[in-house]
DNA sequence: AGTGCGGCCTGTCCGC
DNA sequence: TGCGGACAGGCCGCAC
Protein backbone atom coordinates (compact mmCIF):
# COMPACT_ATOMS: atom_id res chain seq x y z
CA UNK A 1 0.00 0.00 0.00
CA UNK A 2 2.03 2.90 -1.24
CA UNK A 3 1.89 5.96 0.94
CA UNK A 4 3.88 9.06 0.19
CA UNK A 5 7.18 7.64 1.46
CA UNK A 6 6.91 4.69 -0.90
CA UNK A 7 6.04 6.93 -3.83
CA UNK A 8 9.00 9.17 -3.05
CA UNK A 9 11.24 6.13 -2.67
CA UNK A 10 10.03 4.84 -6.03
CA UNK A 11 10.81 8.18 -7.63
CA UNK A 12 14.33 8.25 -6.21
CA UNK A 13 14.86 4.62 -7.10
CA UNK A 14 13.95 4.87 -10.77
CA UNK A 15 15.20 8.42 -11.38
CA UNK A 16 18.86 7.69 -12.23
CA UNK A 17 17.78 4.93 -14.63
CA UNK A 18 15.20 6.86 -16.62
CA UNK A 19 16.27 10.50 -16.54
CA UNK A 20 17.55 11.66 -19.97
CA UNK A 21 16.93 8.23 -21.46
CA UNK A 22 15.13 8.00 -24.75
CA UNK A 23 11.98 5.92 -24.93
CA UNK A 24 12.07 3.36 -27.70
CA UNK A 25 8.73 1.61 -27.25
CA UNK A 26 5.67 1.57 -25.05
CA UNK A 27 4.00 -1.76 -24.37
CA UNK A 28 0.53 -1.42 -22.95
CA UNK A 29 -0.81 -4.82 -22.00
CA UNK A 30 -3.75 -3.84 -19.81
CA UNK A 31 -5.34 -0.42 -20.28
CA UNK A 32 -8.15 -1.07 -17.80
CA UNK A 33 -6.78 0.71 -14.78
CA UNK A 34 -8.70 3.11 -12.55
CA UNK A 35 -9.17 5.14 -15.68
CA UNK A 36 -8.52 3.76 -19.14
CA UNK A 37 -4.91 4.36 -20.13
CA UNK A 38 -4.96 6.70 -23.15
CA UNK A 39 -3.85 5.00 -26.34
CA UNK A 40 -2.00 8.17 -27.40
CA UNK A 41 0.66 7.37 -24.83
CA UNK A 42 1.71 4.33 -26.88
CA UNK A 43 2.08 6.35 -30.08
CA UNK A 44 3.36 9.68 -28.86
CA UNK A 45 5.93 8.74 -26.23
CA UNK A 46 8.45 6.72 -28.30
CA UNK A 47 11.35 8.73 -29.70
CA UNK A 48 11.30 11.23 -26.86
CA UNK A 49 13.58 11.54 -23.87
CA UNK A 50 12.47 11.80 -20.27
CA UNK A 51 13.68 15.28 -19.45
CA UNK A 52 12.18 15.80 -16.02
CA UNK A 53 10.91 13.80 -13.07
CA UNK A 54 8.67 14.92 -10.29
CA UNK A 55 6.06 14.08 -7.74
CA UNK A 56 2.89 15.85 -6.68
CA UNK A 57 1.23 14.15 -3.75
CA UNK A 58 1.22 10.50 -4.71
CA UNK A 59 1.30 11.24 -8.43
CA UNK A 60 4.58 10.60 -10.25
CA UNK A 61 5.40 12.85 -13.19
CA UNK A 62 7.60 12.02 -16.17
CA UNK A 63 8.16 14.94 -18.50
CA UNK A 64 9.07 14.80 -22.19
CA UNK A 65 8.93 17.40 -24.93
CA UNK A 66 5.87 15.65 -26.35
CA UNK A 67 3.90 15.62 -23.15
CA UNK A 68 3.80 14.36 -19.60
CA UNK A 69 3.14 10.89 -18.30
CA UNK A 70 1.61 10.78 -14.85
CA UNK A 71 1.36 7.61 -12.78
CA UNK A 72 -0.52 6.89 -9.56
CA UNK A 73 0.30 3.62 -7.81
CA UNK A 74 -3.11 3.28 -6.20
CA UNK A 75 -3.26 0.58 -3.56
CA UNK A 76 -1.08 -2.14 -4.96
CA UNK A 77 0.92 -0.55 -7.75
CA UNK A 78 4.69 -0.55 -8.13
CA UNK A 79 7.21 0.76 -10.62
CA UNK A 80 10.57 -0.81 -11.18
CA UNK A 81 13.39 -1.05 -13.63
CA UNK A 82 13.22 -4.38 -15.45
CA UNK A 83 16.16 -5.88 -17.31
CA UNK A 84 15.78 -6.43 -21.05
CA UNK A 85 15.22 -10.15 -20.72
CA UNK A 86 13.29 -10.08 -17.50
CA UNK A 87 10.27 -12.37 -17.44
CA UNK A 88 6.87 -10.80 -17.16
CA UNK A 89 4.85 -11.38 -14.07
CA UNK A 90 1.13 -11.42 -13.83
CA UNK A 91 -0.22 -7.84 -13.61
CA UNK A 92 2.72 -6.21 -15.41
CA UNK A 93 0.42 -3.82 -17.25
CA UNK A 94 2.80 -1.36 -18.85
CA UNK A 95 6.42 -1.22 -20.03
CA UNK A 96 8.13 2.00 -20.99
CA UNK A 97 11.04 0.50 -22.92
CA UNK A 98 14.18 2.63 -22.76
CA UNK A 99 16.99 2.91 -25.27
CA UNK A 100 19.29 0.75 -23.16
CA UNK A 101 16.85 -2.14 -23.47
CA UNK A 102 15.60 -1.93 -19.94
CA UNK A 103 12.05 -1.00 -19.06
CA UNK A 104 10.23 1.12 -16.58
CA UNK A 105 7.66 -1.51 -15.63
CA UNK A 106 4.31 -0.81 -14.00
CA UNK A 107 2.80 -3.63 -11.97
CA UNK A 108 -0.57 -3.40 -10.24
CA UNK A 109 -2.65 -6.42 -9.18
CA UNK A 110 -5.70 -4.48 -7.99
CA UNK A 111 -5.59 -1.92 -10.79
CA UNK A 112 -6.47 0.97 -8.50
CA UNK A 113 -3.54 2.77 -10.03
CA UNK A 114 -3.68 4.97 -13.10
CA UNK A 115 -1.53 6.18 -15.98
CA UNK A 116 -2.22 9.53 -17.60
CA UNK A 117 -0.91 11.42 -20.62
CA UNK A 118 -1.32 15.13 -20.98
CA UNK A 119 0.17 18.26 -22.47
CA UNK A 120 0.80 21.47 -20.65
CA UNK A 121 1.55 22.35 -17.07
CA UNK A 122 1.04 19.72 -14.40
CA UNK A 123 -0.51 22.25 -12.03
CA UNK A 124 -3.35 22.68 -14.51
CA UNK A 125 -4.19 18.99 -14.64
CA UNK A 126 -7.69 18.45 -13.20
CA UNK A 127 -6.44 15.84 -10.75
CA UNK A 128 -3.67 18.08 -9.44
CA UNK A 129 -5.13 21.57 -9.60
CA UNK A 130 -7.09 21.40 -6.34
CA UNK A 131 -4.61 19.42 -4.28
CA UNK A 132 -3.48 20.73 -0.91
CA UNK A 133 0.13 21.55 -0.09
CA UNK A 134 2.93 19.03 0.23
CA UNK A 135 3.28 17.98 3.86
CA UNK A 136 7.05 18.41 3.71
CA UNK A 137 6.89 21.69 1.83
CA UNK A 138 6.95 25.24 3.20
CA UNK A 139 3.18 25.79 3.00
CA UNK A 140 2.19 23.12 5.47
CA UNK A 141 2.33 23.88 9.18
CA UNK A 142 0.19 24.20 12.28
CA UNK A 143 -1.14 27.60 11.28
CA UNK A 144 -2.32 26.27 7.95
CA UNK A 145 -3.94 23.22 9.50
CA UNK A 146 -5.67 25.39 12.08
CA UNK A 147 -7.03 27.86 9.52
CA UNK A 148 -8.23 25.19 7.12
CA UNK A 149 -9.99 23.19 9.81
CA UNK A 150 -12.18 26.00 11.17
CA UNK A 151 -15.88 25.11 11.02
CA UNK A 152 -15.13 21.65 9.68
CA UNK A 153 -17.18 18.95 11.34
CA UNK A 154 -15.44 15.89 9.91
CA UNK A 155 -13.30 13.76 12.21
CA UNK A 156 -9.74 15.09 12.24
CA UNK A 157 -8.45 11.81 10.85
CA UNK A 158 -10.65 12.12 7.76
CA UNK A 159 -9.62 15.76 7.52
CA UNK A 160 -5.88 15.13 7.35
CA UNK A 161 -6.44 12.26 4.91
CA UNK A 162 -8.26 14.60 2.51
CA UNK A 163 -5.80 15.31 -0.32
CA UNK A 164 -7.41 18.69 -0.83
CA UNK A 165 -6.27 19.64 2.66
CA UNK A 166 -2.80 18.11 2.52
CA UNK A 167 -1.49 15.46 0.14
CA UNK A 168 0.16 12.20 0.95
CA UNK A 169 -1.26 11.35 4.37
CA UNK A 170 -2.75 7.87 4.07
CA UNK A 171 -4.39 5.66 6.63
CA UNK A 172 -1.19 4.38 8.23
CA UNK A 173 0.48 7.72 8.83
CA UNK A 174 -2.71 9.51 9.75
CA UNK A 175 -3.15 7.03 12.60
CA UNK A 176 0.48 7.31 13.63
CA UNK A 177 0.59 11.11 13.54
CA UNK A 178 -2.60 11.40 15.59
CA UNK A 179 -1.20 9.06 18.22
CA UNK A 180 2.13 10.87 18.32
CA UNK A 181 0.41 14.22 18.79
CA UNK A 182 -2.12 12.96 21.33
CA UNK A 183 -5.15 13.85 19.23
CA UNK A 184 -8.22 11.61 19.21
CA UNK A 185 -9.02 10.56 15.61
CA UNK A 186 -12.73 11.28 16.07
CA UNK A 187 -12.31 14.81 17.31
CA UNK A 188 -14.05 17.21 14.97
CA UNK A 189 -11.47 19.01 12.87
CA UNK A 190 -12.99 22.37 13.76
CA UNK A 191 -12.37 21.69 17.45
CA UNK A 192 -8.61 21.44 17.08
CA UNK A 193 -6.77 24.06 19.10
CA UNK A 194 -3.92 25.95 17.52
CA UNK A 195 -1.50 24.11 19.80
CA UNK A 196 -2.91 20.72 18.78
CA UNK A 197 -2.79 21.78 15.12
CA UNK A 198 0.87 22.57 15.53
CA UNK A 199 1.66 19.29 17.23
CA UNK A 200 -0.25 17.40 14.57
CA UNK A 201 1.39 19.18 11.63
CA UNK A 202 4.81 18.64 13.18
CA UNK A 203 4.17 14.95 13.74
CA UNK A 204 2.90 14.48 10.19
CA UNK A 205 6.08 16.06 8.88
CA UNK A 206 8.37 14.21 11.25
CA UNK A 207 6.84 10.77 10.62
CA UNK A 208 6.71 11.15 6.84
CA UNK A 209 10.28 12.42 6.70
CA UNK A 210 11.45 9.56 8.86
CA UNK A 211 9.60 7.02 6.71
CA UNK A 212 11.19 8.41 3.56
CA UNK A 213 14.60 8.11 5.19
CA UNK A 214 13.91 4.51 6.04
CA UNK A 215 12.64 3.78 2.55
CA UNK A 216 15.87 5.26 1.39
CA UNK A 217 17.93 2.73 3.27
CA UNK A 218 16.88 0.06 0.79
CA UNK A 219 17.39 2.24 -2.27
CA UNK A 220 20.54 0.44 -3.33
CA UNK A 221 18.58 -2.81 -3.56
CA UNK A 222 15.66 -1.17 -5.25
CA UNK A 223 16.42 -1.93 -8.86
CA UNK A 224 17.33 -5.57 -8.41
CA UNK A 225 14.96 -6.29 -5.60
CA UNK A 226 11.26 -6.59 -5.37
CA UNK A 227 10.73 -2.88 -5.09
CA UNK A 228 9.53 -2.96 -1.52
CA UNK A 229 11.01 -0.13 0.45
CA UNK A 230 12.00 -0.70 4.02
CA UNK A 231 9.68 1.59 5.86
CA UNK A 232 7.24 -1.18 6.69
CA UNK A 233 9.86 -2.44 9.06
CA UNK A 234 9.71 0.68 11.13
CA UNK A 235 7.90 0.25 14.40
CA UNK A 236 4.35 1.42 14.01
CA UNK A 237 2.91 2.55 17.32
CA UNK A 238 -0.77 1.99 16.60
CA UNK A 239 -1.47 0.92 13.02
CA UNK A 240 -2.29 -2.79 12.92
CA UNK A 241 -2.03 -3.05 16.71
CA UNK A 242 -5.69 -2.91 17.71
CA UNK A 243 -6.27 -4.68 21.04
CA UNK A 244 -2.58 -4.62 21.91
CA UNK A 245 -0.89 -2.53 24.57
CA UNK A 246 -0.26 1.16 24.08
CA UNK A 247 3.48 1.77 23.94
CA UNK A 248 3.02 4.92 26.00
CA UNK A 249 0.61 3.98 28.82
CA UNK A 250 0.24 0.22 28.53
CA UNK A 251 -3.54 0.47 28.10
CA UNK A 252 -5.47 -1.37 25.43
CA UNK A 253 -5.48 0.19 21.96
CA UNK A 254 -8.95 0.51 20.50
CA UNK A 255 -9.86 -0.24 16.89
CA UNK A 256 -12.82 1.42 15.21
CA UNK A 257 -13.97 2.18 11.69
CA UNK A 258 -13.94 5.78 10.67
CA UNK A 259 -14.95 6.78 7.19
CA UNK A 260 -14.84 3.09 6.22
CA UNK A 261 -11.23 2.81 7.31
CA UNK A 262 -9.77 0.90 10.19
CA UNK A 263 -8.54 3.27 12.83
CA UNK A 264 -6.47 2.41 15.88
CA UNK A 265 -5.89 4.75 18.78
CA UNK A 266 -5.27 4.89 22.50
CA UNK A 267 -8.35 6.09 24.40
CA UNK A 268 -6.17 7.23 27.30
CA UNK A 269 -3.41 9.06 25.41
CA UNK A 270 -5.48 10.66 22.64
CA UNK A 271 -7.99 13.34 23.54
C1' DA B 1 -20.29 23.74 0.37
C1' DG B 2 -19.55 20.09 3.28
C1' DT B 3 -20.36 15.43 4.25
C1' DG B 4 -20.73 10.56 3.62
C1' DC B 5 -20.67 6.69 0.94
C1' DG B 6 -20.43 3.56 -3.37
C1' DG B 7 -17.43 1.66 -6.48
C1' DC B 8 -13.36 0.14 -8.53
C1' DC B 9 -10.03 -4.44 -7.97
C1' DT B 10 -7.40 -8.97 -6.51
C1' DG B 11 -4.75 -11.42 -3.03
C1' DT B 12 -5.03 -13.13 1.48
C1' DC B 13 -7.11 -14.93 5.28
C1' DC B 14 -10.86 -16.92 7.86
C1' DG B 15 -14.63 -20.12 9.02
C1' DC B 16 -17.37 -23.86 7.62
C1' DT C 1 -9.32 -29.37 0.55
C1' DG C 2 -12.47 -26.24 -1.41
C1' DC C 3 -15.33 -22.49 -1.26
C1' DG C 4 -17.61 -18.21 -0.21
C1' DG C 5 -17.18 -14.04 2.07
C1' DA C 6 -14.85 -10.36 4.58
C1' DC C 7 -11.21 -7.38 4.43
C1' DA C 8 -7.49 -4.37 2.88
C1' DG C 9 -7.45 0.71 1.10
C1' DG C 10 -6.69 5.67 -2.34
C1' DC C 11 -9.57 8.58 -4.07
C1' DC C 12 -12.94 10.06 -7.48
C1' DG C 13 -17.71 11.00 -8.30
C1' DC C 14 -22.09 11.32 -6.84
C1' DA C 15 -26.25 12.19 -3.91
C1' DC C 16 -28.07 14.70 -0.27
Amino acid sequence: MPELPEVETTLRGVAPHVLHRRISRVLLREPRLRWPVPEQLVHELPGHSISSLGRRGKYLLFGTEAGNMMIHLGMSGSLRIAAANEALRKHDHLDIVLDDGRSLRFHDPRRFGSVHWFQGAAVAHPLLAALGPEPLGPDFDGDYLFRRSRKRKVPVKSFIMDSHVVVGVGNIYASEALFASGVHPQRKAGRLSLAASERLANEIRRILAQAIEQGGTTLRDFVGGDGKPGYFKQSLAVYGRGGEACLQCGGRLREIRLGQRSTVYCPACQK
